[in-house]
RNA sequence: GCCCGGGUGGCGGAAUUGGUAGACGCCACAGACUUAAAAUCUGUUGAUCCUUUGUUGGGUCGUGCCGGUUCGAUUCCGGCCCCGGGCACCA
């Protein structure tokens, strides 16, 4: 080695690349029966999300989840484990197919031109890719087990056509999944998206629901969670999958052989439903349009309501619009009620049956709509407050809020019967009195206002409680009002009444949080939402048979009582699954006039995507491909007669939803994956990628996944059992890196400038890997100078018969080994690389030390800094590469310390500290502490009164005045 | 609105069966080296008050806010506020 050789990260990163890929020393080994003979457990299955590779280049953001997968990876290569590591691309979809529009090429030319760039890119970190495996989504080879896929679904009758309206983007021109929409608009483009009926292919998801949602809580035998995700990305797909309970309930309508099932999570207030609602789109509609007296009035609104944009649609704040339909009634089961029947676009028609039942007393969108069009509210649950208690004297009473009409301000009152009660007018009805009367007499006795109810706010509520004052247990029913009043209509009040409280005005904030009993609120946070209904647990009334029962425990009773059905719906839909557009795999169907739809034979995939010259997007629910006649015409495989091919594609999520499994056995013809390989491989120990995936990617390709085990061709139920997000990297400035934000920051100019294991320690390093951070070069030279420090920390090692390795060093090496597995094993690299820099920091401080010792600082450093690492250490004259060496083992001997620093305490005040020998006993460590004289101090004159003794950690001593 | 995360110095962050808050790094300041600068090295660096001017020693406060449990709370409990994310007219 030359002496004074200088870190020039550019002369030794190429030159390691070379040698690396020259020894093929991250060449995969064979798995299963095929393979070698390592067990299952020795495999170690690590994945990045594969990139799609668009026209913009990387910014420094996008090799971060890489670096963390080879880091991870490279340790578990040490460590013995047979690694696959590998890396693709995802190069289908509108994505890049936009962007070959814009430029005026072919997409297909485009994607090996991009895919090229990103490589290069990547290649320069310096990562331990099997590149022979290397998958792309577009390579015929590939989507061939795409498309059969696809026909196995179809056989199974999970792939089928439909006519249904579905959501279109008529800027892309294609049809769109339900995940493909975010907030109404098209995900990729932004633009406002439009429902359009049309023939389209849709992948049946919905009969995976409850399987994808149960095996996210699912166990192992150990007991441990069969999924090691994040708790957010779980929560998202609950949420996306959107799993309710409820029952399905017939109407029948009156005079007539017509039913209309609704299903409604809420059967417990059937006998409060006031009308019904069908969604615009609702197929009884139509056919009761015949009957309908207003019949032009419902199909001008039902066709304004196709025209609307989901957005238009669904947005929260838009106020209720409906349509009654004329002499039309419907009967409620329970109760043989006739209750009108409208039509109305807040009833979604593909959720539940696409009509509702309408609470508007015990829900909050049916109250507002009962409210703007004037019909019946009906209460059957009873708001319930405390529980019964024995001997209760029942009270009718009113709870009056009085409003001042100039300045909305709420009249309060402050009781004087020391219990510091606040609240507005309260007080008991009187026999053979109104609740109104009541409320507007009591607000004139207590206060003096004369005040007019504007309106009731709240159905009877009950309340038990004990009145402290009296001493009695009561039982009070309730009703809240709101009245209005003005100054000068006080008259007065009575001296008794006065010496019981006091008035104030308040505003509706401040009163919500000042009242001192929640039974009193009710009132004004229903004037504050503006919303009266109840939509919480109670106790029913008006419900016959039923009342007096608690509203939870009699759903299913009532659901029975009507002839009701128990059911579970979902939100998740169907997967929309046609496109149309050119850039994607082609479905591999055909259609004849004799056989109808005929699925194109295994033997004849891939169906390959043909080249032409025109691949804009025609927005006629045909893709571009149909203009192509002779790949379009052919011959139906079942009777030979004329047939046209599908011409609609895959969409973007096809390819990524099974290509982890293709890792596995690239090359197969025969098969998508050789079974004994599968088995050995399967499933991905770590996948690292974007939290933006929760709910797409990560979905289908568990329900693909899924379907490929129910079929025999994979062996375990879930594809990545262990699942890490890595957080994006911000720019400097705290945006996302954009090109129009002009804060890129480009990774070749960071590896030029400092290098690329300098880029790698600092990404790993910058804070926790899953979470958000903004880059900062000025940072990152803290990475540069540890890794100089590094690189001159080899002139500290001795010459061969050099100083004995002192035992610090040894301590200091032990713990660092203990630390840095375990952090990696948990993907904790920031503190992984703070014990490599506090370990490098310490011996800097000792003389010298051994050339083992400084190999064990190395292997450590290997994952982070691949390059120096296998610089220095074949420095030493090692002939194979540190990436094959073997990782170093805690020696918890050697480790342990035999020192400890004991925290001294007085009253809960660190007051001082003291050296220890470790595991002295709880009596040692507490005379030493009273002897110290900076606790003395604080002791001297004061009583001990109890000592608590933490081994190993500190001695708290309680002291008191002697008085 | 509902659900899931999170809130710690000038900055990124560390510390979890409750036990010395601020590891590690950046920035900043001071010193060494240098004709000089850069680089490098050494040291200081939460706020505030007292003491010292023999240059140090010590007190109080401090992990979003308010309260509670405890000898002791960033950590546990109750109530709020703010930020990020998911879902949202889903009956």
């Amino acid at each position: 080695m030359k002496k004074e050789q200088k870190y020039a990260p550019a002369k030794i990163e190429k030159k390691w690349q070379k040698k690396w890929a020259a020894a093929k020393i991250y060449k995969t080994k064979e798995g299963g029966k095929t393979g070698n003979k390592s067990s299952p457990q020795d495999k170690y299955y690590v994945l990045d999300m594969f990139p799609y590779p668009s026209g913009e280049g990387l910014h420094v953001g996008h090799p971060k989840g890489y670096i963390a997968t080879d880091v991870v990876s490279r340790m578990k290569r040490m460590q013995g484990k047979n690694v696959l590591h590998p890396m693709g691309f995802d190069a289908f979809g509108l994505p890049a197919e936009n962007y070959a529009l814009k430029m005026k090429k072919n997409p297909m030319d485009l994607t090996a031109k991009n895919v090229k760039r990103f490589k290069d890119q990547l290649e320069i970190l310096g990562f331990d890719y099997d590149w022979s495996r290397e998958v792309n989504t577009t390579d015929p080879k590939y989507y061939k087990w795409t498309q059969w896929i696809f026909l196995q679904l179809f056989k199974k009758g999970l792939a089928y056509e439909s006519f249904e309206p579905i959501n279109w983007c008529p800027s892309c021109k294609t049809g769109l999944a339900n995940e493909d929409i975010e907030n109404g608009r098209c995900e990729r483009c932004g633009t406002p998206v439009e429902k359009k009926p049309m023939r389209q292919w849709v992948l049946k998801i919905t009969d995976y629901a409850e399987r994808l949602l149960n095996d996210l809580d699912a166990k192992n035998n150990d007991g441990k969670p069969l999924l090691d995700w994040p708790e957010s990305i779980k929560e998202a797909q609950r949420n996306w999958i959107g799993r309710s309970e409820g029952a399905l309930i017939k109407f029948r309508f009156q005079g007539r052989t017509l039913e209309v099932e609704v299903f409604t999570t809420r059967p417990d207030t059937l006998f409060g439903v006031t009308y019904l609602v069908l969604a615009p789109e609702h197929k009884l509609v139509q056919e009761l349009l015949a009957d309908v007296e207003n019949r032009k009035e419902v199909e001008e609104y039902v066709s304004k309501a196709r025209l609307e944009t989901e957005i238009e649609r669904t947005d929260v704040k838009k106020e209720k619009t409906g349509v009654e339909l004329k002499g039309i009634k419907a009967i409620n089961p329970a109760n043989n009620e006739e209750v009108p029947v409208w039509v109305a676009d807040y009833v979604l028609a593909d959720y539940g049956t696409g009509a509702v039942m309408a609470v508007p007393a015990h829900d909050e969108r049916d109250w507002e709509f009962a409210k703007k069009f004037d019909l019946p509210i009906k209460d059957v649950v009873r708001h319930v407050w405390g529980n019964k208690l024995p001997n209760e004297e029942f009270r009718k009473s009113v709870c009056a809020i009085v409003r001042n009409k100039k300045d909305g301000k709420i009249l309060l009152l402050k009781w004087k019967n020391g219990e510091k009660w606040i609240s507005p007018v309260i007080g008991g009805v009187e026999d053979r009195e109104s609740y109104e009367d009541a409320a507007v007499r009591e607000v004139l006795e207590e206060t003096g206002y004369k005040a007019k109810i504007v309106e009731p706010i709240s159905f009877e509520i009950d309340s038990h409680f004990f009145a402290t004052h009296k001493g009695i247990a009561r039982h009070r029913t309730i009703k809240h009002f709101l009245l209005e009043t003005n100054e000068d209509s006080h008259v007065g009040v009575s001296k008794k009444e006065s010496e019981k409280h006091e008035l104030f005005w308040t505003t509706l904030d401040d009163a919500i949080s000042c009242i001192t009993h929640s039974d009193n609120k009710i009132g004004l946070q229903g004037i504050k939402s503006g919303n009266y209904s109840y939509i919480g647990e109670g106790v029913l009334v008006n419900s016959g048979q039923f009342n007096g029962k608690n509203s939870e425990e009699v759903k299913k009773e009532i659901t029975d009582f009507v002839g009701g059905k128990w059911v579970t719906k979902y939100k998740l839909r169907d997967w929309v699954f046609s496109r149309q557009r050119y850039w994607g795999e082609p479905i591999p169907i055909i259609h004849c006039g004799k056989c109808g739809v005929v699925p194109v034979p295994e033997k004849d995939l891939p169906v390959k995507l043909p080249k032409v010259k025109s691949y804009e997007p025609t927005g006629t629910g045909e893709s571009p491909l149909a203009a192509i006649k002779n790949w379009v015409n052919v011959k139906c495989s079942k009777c030979k007669g004329p047939a046209k091919r599908e011409t609609n594609t895959m969409p973007q999520w096809a390819g990524s939803s099974w290509y982890y499994l293709r890792y596995e056995d690239p090359k197969n013809a025969k098969k998508l994956v050789d079974p004994n390989k599968e088995k050995y491989w399967s499933p991905v120990d770590l996948y690292v990628g974007g939290a933006e995936h929760a709910t797409r990617h990560l979905i289908y390709a568990r329900f693909w996944h899924k379907f490929l085990y129910d079929i025999g061709v994979v062996s375990a139920i879930e594809p990545f059992k262990k699942l890490q997000n890595v957080g994006l990297i911000m720019g400097e400035d705290g945006r996302k890196m954009s090109k129009r934000f002009g804060n890129v920051v480009n990774p070749d100019d960071i590896v030029n400038a400092y290098g690329a294991d300098t880029m790698r320690i600092y990404e790993m390093f910058m804070g926790p890997f899953d979470q958000q951070i903004s880059w900062s070069t000025s940072s990152m030279v803290g990475a540069r100078r540890f890794i100089e420090r590094v690189w001159k920390l080899r002139k500290h090692t001795a010459s061969e018969e050099g100083e004995a390795p002192t035992g610090r060093v040894d301590k200091i090496l032990h713990k660092t080994i203990k630390k840095v597995t375990k952090d990696i094993d948990d993907l904790k690299f920031n503190t992984a690389v703070s014990s490599l820099m506090i370990a490098a920091n310490e011996l800097e401080k000792v003389k010298s030390i051994s050339r083992e010792q400084f190999e064990i600082l190395l292997k450590l450093l290997a994952p982070f800094i691949p390059h120096v690492a296998d610089e220095l250490w074949t420095g030493f004259g090692n002939k194979r590469s540190i990436h094959v060496s073997g990782w170093p083992v805690c020696d918890e001997k050697l480790s342990a310390e035999e020192k400890v620093t004991i925290a001294v305490q007085v009253n809960g005040k660190t007051r001082g500290s003291f050296e220890a020998l470790i595991d002295i006993p709880d009596d040692e460590l507490k005379n030493k502490a009273l002897s110290l004289p900076e606790i003395k101090k604080w002791i001297d004159g004061k009583v001990l009164k109890k000592t608590i003794v933490v081994k190993n950690k500190l001695v708290s001593l309680v002291a008191s005045d002697l008085s």
